[in-house]
This record gives structure tokens, C-alpha cells and sequence, in this order.
DNA sequence: ACTTAAACAGACCGCTTGGTTTGTTCCAGG
DNA sequence: CCTGGAACAAACCAAGCGGTCTGTTTAAGT
């Protein structure tokens, strides 16, 4: 009854509690006693739970990275509007919230990416599997914006895409240095420089 | 005499493998006793000419990170052509270098950005001074370039330079994943279209 | 009231870590 | 030839790690 709703409830404190330490300690070196320690929970609770702190980080990915990537990134980009206006806003929206937050590591799914890369293939594909979400869904709102005449027709949206997710993850990890607020200031100004010349041409006669 | 030459080359020896090491497997997650095994040498070696991990990672930032993001990222920029040219077959060789590297792990420097961020106050500081050179000499470079005619006198050098240091960061994050020589391509066409709007308009009589 | 299993607590284990200490080899200078 | 320090080797240490195991408490079903 409320029994797997108690159950639920544990295993979701765990879980974000543990991303929480994850993204600003980092996997290796966060300690599973570290988590339990800010629960006041025990090493019992945790692998009465949980297989291992492997399997324990992948259902965080699943559970908690996706869901975040989608509403922070994704979600935004639905709409029928100019597509280079919605990722605007959303890119904005995304690196306010980091300028504003005290505790901002970076963007969450690149540290990961940058922190297993070479060092476990699973979680690597898992990882991976949500870049492509994110990339497909650029692509497809990218295409959509062209059929609608906001971008020119020769833009290779493909290439739009990986341009996009490079520069987003590349100034997050910048942005962790010193004046993030200037930084975003800055890369926005040329983000809508470089969407200028992905607009749609008048049409001249 | 030769005394201090021996003590430089295992000093370089273990500096190197030490790098090597940490870019591949990561600071934390790399033991001293590792780089020894490799090395064929002992604990003793190692505290005899280093204080501590710490420290022997610092003098690798000074020693060969500093000198690797000079030779590969700032040099290329020398020179009286158009600016957008050198940066451009500048990124083109950093790229192409890392896709026919079969152990690519990203950019070095923006990989222990990312590990040492909120963890190391003391080598973040060295770090970020690394990218503080990079920065500067990308501005100069610009703006050599505007006084000479290639940029129009509009851009924001300044702009510009997060821009690029940005995207750079970023794609080589991205290409750890499938398909880095793919995302290589469609990166630098979008680069070379950001660029073309920055160029300094022909005049218009 | 009794059973049963879920949900923990916490001691424990083998192993690795950064770092220290002590011992050994080697070789240049007096 | 002998000595002193440089350059290492290797045993050693306390602390921390992921993971296991054996309890103990709680609460639902009968």
C-alpha cells in the first residue's frame, strides 16, 4: 500500500541528494557515506535499495538528468514561433538561472560527460542517449523553422545543431570561472549575431 | 653537474606520464602509485622531488599544460593574414589532430576546468590563468584584425573571443562521443558562417 | 496475537589511497 | 680511499573506499 509509497519516498531522497553531491563533488569523488551522512541514513538503507552506487548513479541519470535536460532545454523549444527566438530565450533562460545560482558547477550532463569519458562505457551510453534526445529535438525544430520561411534554406541544420550544444556546454564550463554574468552577456550577443545569418533573406526583386 | 640534469629528467619523466595519466583517467581518480607503476619507480622517488600530489600537479599546469595550449591554441594566431583565416585553420588543426587521436579525451584544459571546479580554489586559479592568456591573445589577435580592415568595426572583440573559446570547449566535449570527425565538419561550416558575419562589409557606394 | 517481510542501523571486511620513514645505492669532491 | 649527500627503493601507516552481513524495528495481513 503506502508500503512501496515510503519506498518511493526514501529512494528519492536518496536520488537527489546524490545528484546534488554528483555534480558538485563529482562521482569518484563523492563517497556513498557521503550522501547517507546528509540523509542521516545508513549504509543498510542504501543497498537494501540499490545494487550498487553504479547502478545507483544510472537510475539518477533516468530518473532525475533526463527529466532536467528535457524541461530546461527541450520542453522550451515547442512552439510555433521563429525556432532561432525560442532557442534564444531558452539558452537565456538556462545561463540566468546558472548566473544566479550560488552553488553552479557548470552544465550538469557535459561535467558528466567530461568525467566519464573514457571510463565507463555503460554510463557513457547512457549519458550519450540524452545528448541525442537533445540534439534530435534541436534538429527537428530547426527544420520545422525552416519549412515555416524563418530560416534561410541552405542552413544545414545538422551542423546548426552541434554548433548550438558545443557553444551551450562550452560556456557553461566558462561561465564557472570568474564574472559568469559578463560571460553570458557576451556569448548571447554573438549567439544572435551568428543566428542573423541564419535567417530567412528577404525575398529581392 | 649532471646531478641536477638527471634530477630534471625524471622530474620531466614523471611530469609527463603524470599528465598523461590525468587527462586520461582524471586527477582524483589517478593514484601516484599509478603513474610510479608505469614508470618503474618508487614512492620515495616520487616525495623526494615533489611535496605532494598537489604540488606535482601544479608544476604540470605550468610546466606542460601552459606550454601545450600555447603551442596549439594561441601561436597559430601569429601573423598579418586575416584573423578569422588563422583562427579558423587554427580550431581546423586542434580538431583534426584530436579525431586522428585514437585516445582523445577532450580539451585537457577544459577537462580539469571542469573536475577542479568548486574543489581546488588554488588550481583553479591556475587553471583559469591559462585561459585569462588564451583570452587575451584571441582579443588582440581580433582586434589587430578590425584595425587592419578584415572585421568590421562593429564586432565586439571581446564577444567574440568568449564566443569562440565557448564553442571550443564544447565540440571537443561533444566529439568524445560517435562520430567525432562528423561533428568536426559540420562544427567548422558553422564556424566559417559565423565568421562571414563578422567580416567587414565591402564599401557601398 | 502472531507471522512475515519491508526498511532500515551499524559493525565489519578487504583493498587502496596519499603520505612518511627508514634503508640502500651511487658517485662526485676532497 | 673515503665520506656525504643526491637519488632512489620499499616497508609502513592511518584513513577512506565500496560492499557485505547480521541484527533490530516497524507495520501490514491474517
Amino acid at each position: 500500500m503506502n508500503k512501496s509509497l515510503k519506498r518511493m519516498a526514501t529512494m528519492q531522497r536518496m536520488q537527489v541528494k546524490g545528484l546534488e553531491l554528483f555534480y558538485s563533488k563529482g562521482y569518484f569523488n563523492t563517497s556513498v557515506d557521503d550522501i547517507l551522512k546528509e540523509l542521516e541514513l545508513s549504509k543498510g538503507a542504501f543497498y537494501y535499495h540499490f545494487e550498487s552506487k553504479e547502478d545507483f548513479f544510472i537510475q539518477i541519470i533516468q530518473n532525475l538528468l533526463a527529466r532536467k535536460v528535457y524541461s530546461t532545454l527541450i520542453e522550451p523549444l515547442e512552439g510555433h514561433e521563429n525556432p532561432l527566438t525560442l532557442i534564444t530565450n531558452c539558452f537565456d533562460n538556462a545561463m540566468e538561472t546558472a548566473v544566479h545560482n550560488e552553488m553552479d558547477f557548470g552544465c550538469i550532463l557535459s561535467n558528466f560527460l567530461t568525467e566519464f569519458n573514457g571510463k565507463n562505457p555503460e554510463i557513457m551510453q547512457h549519458l550519450n542517449e540524452i545528448v541525442t534526445v537533445w540534439e534530435v529535438n534541436l534538429v527537428t525544430t530547426l527544420q520545422k523553422g525552416k519549412y515555416n520561411g524563418f530560416l534561410d534554406r541552405h542552413v544545414d541544420c545538422e551542423a546548426v545543431a552541434i554548433f548550438l550544444m558545443s557553444s551551450y556546454f562550452g560556456v557553461r564550463t566558462l561561465m564557472v570561472g570568474s564574472s559568469p554574468s559578463a560571460k553570458k552577456y557576451r556569448f548571447m550577443s554573438q549567439l544572435r549575431q551568428y543566428f542573423k545569418s541564419l535567417e530567412a533573406n528577404p525575398v529581392t526583386i
